[in-house]
DNA sequence: CGTCTTATTGACGGTGCTCAACGGGTGTGG
DNA sequence: CCACACCCGTTGAGCACCGTCAATAAGACG
């Protein structure tokens, strides 16, 4: 998942599973803080987020972090260059998944609607990475948690009475990391939205959008 | 291209032009300033840069404005998401583009050796992506201009007796909309770079770099 | 040669980062 | 079950970097 401006094409909660034509491999099972692979490694299998949610990372050699994106159930991980992993990827909740062969995107391998299945999710990757980048080179601090939980409300927000909740399995600073702030920025910018009656926070992990116009008229900078 | 860590797979100064086993659709010709489609355009080819360079641009609603990436000699352009295109694109130079149906790519349609490379192509502009990531995310003013000349010296870079000419075909604006900057910045950022005598300024559009180690060394933080 | 655009430079201010202290929740061990 | 410690999140103060606004200079183009 990346943040992206919310688009028209809504997505009506739930998920498609692609479906293949050949014996599924097994579903796999990972913890909570385990990690799935990590840059460098050779890439052997896709995955599609089943439930759960995943983080994937990128490390500078200062120690300087970026959050790519985050795996949401539907998503597909894993996209290989060169035949090998560019990111980290660790379980921020216990999590299941669909693995698919990297075979199967590569050569079609006797699938060819699953193939087809997987580069259009590589294509849809692109256009979603730069949405991405508009955000990370062009908006402010709250735009981009603004973004980031309007994002995360369509995509697995619940409904709760007039308002609508949010879980956040991720750390401040994973959240920091992803948007390109501190964690000193993301947290001063939740109490911001929070006095201004925006959202209300429930407890560190679950968010309530009050106010869900004037979250998305932030997200796209109404307030200048 | 993207702005990414240099990375140890040397480039060697010249692309691989992709093969096709079909016979050729013509060859397409751009004048500067033209523009190849436009965000929302249906796509009905890819295009690999001959010659010349390209812009890829993305616009906020209130007009704030993100260059996605150039497009240089060797570079897959016009990758669709949902049939269409998601970025405008302009020629910088006069350009010359080899075409390719969309359906070599989507469906591989009597073409595979095309059908894979493209594939591939698409695969590593997932990667160089997310290096771009940390750039916008988590990079200085003088560690992207920085990063952003030793990319280009090395794609297109010329050699100068014991320096390295760079020709930027771009304007100063395009620069800061391609590293989340103003152009006031970027333009302070090059004198910065010259006074310290890393770069010396031919003209506008040309660049010399006269200490390359100490480009890379401020690419990578060195300073801090 | 004149006009218009683009780039540079300067002054200033604000957003967000740094450094630091504090608080609260969670988990562990007694 | 409680005590304590540790980690994470929040808040504060100060500052630096970069954005904004403005003036000037340098090119580009007709």
């Amino acid at each position: 998942m990346y943040v992206t401006i919310p688009s028209d094409q809504k997505v009506n909660g739930s998920f498609v599973p692609l479906a293949s034509a050949q014996p599924k491999p097994v579903e796999t099972r990972l913890k909570s803080g385990s990690y799935l692979y990590f840059e460098g490694d050779d890439v052997e299998w896709l995955y599609q987020v089943t439930s759960g949610a995943m983080r994937l990372t990128r490390l500078l050699p200062d120690g300087r972090r970026q959050v790519i994106a985050f795996g949401y159930p539907g998503d597909i991980i894993g996209f290989p260059a060169n035949g090998l992993h560019h990111t980290d990827c660790e379980a921020l909740t216990d999590v299941r998944l669909q693995p698919f062969r990297r075979s199967v995107l590569e050569t079609g391998e006797g699938d060819p609607a699953l193939h087809s299945a997987l580069l259009q999710a590589a294509l849809r990757e692109i256009s979603a990475m730069q949405d991405h980048f508009m955000m990370l080179g062009r908006k402010s601090a709250t735009e981009k948690l603004a973004s980031f939980l309007c994002v995360l409300s369509e995509r697995v927000g619940e409904d709760l009475g007039a308002y609508r909740q949010i879980h956040l399995p991720m750390s401040r600073s994973d959240i920091a990391d992803f948007l390109g702030l501190t964690t000193e920025t993301v947290s001063r910018t939740f109490t911001l939205l929070r006095k201004s009656k925006i959202i209300a926070i429930e407890n560190i992990h679950t968010i309530i959008i009050q106010r869900p116009t004037a979250l998305m008229g932030l997200s796209a900078g109404d307030d200048k």
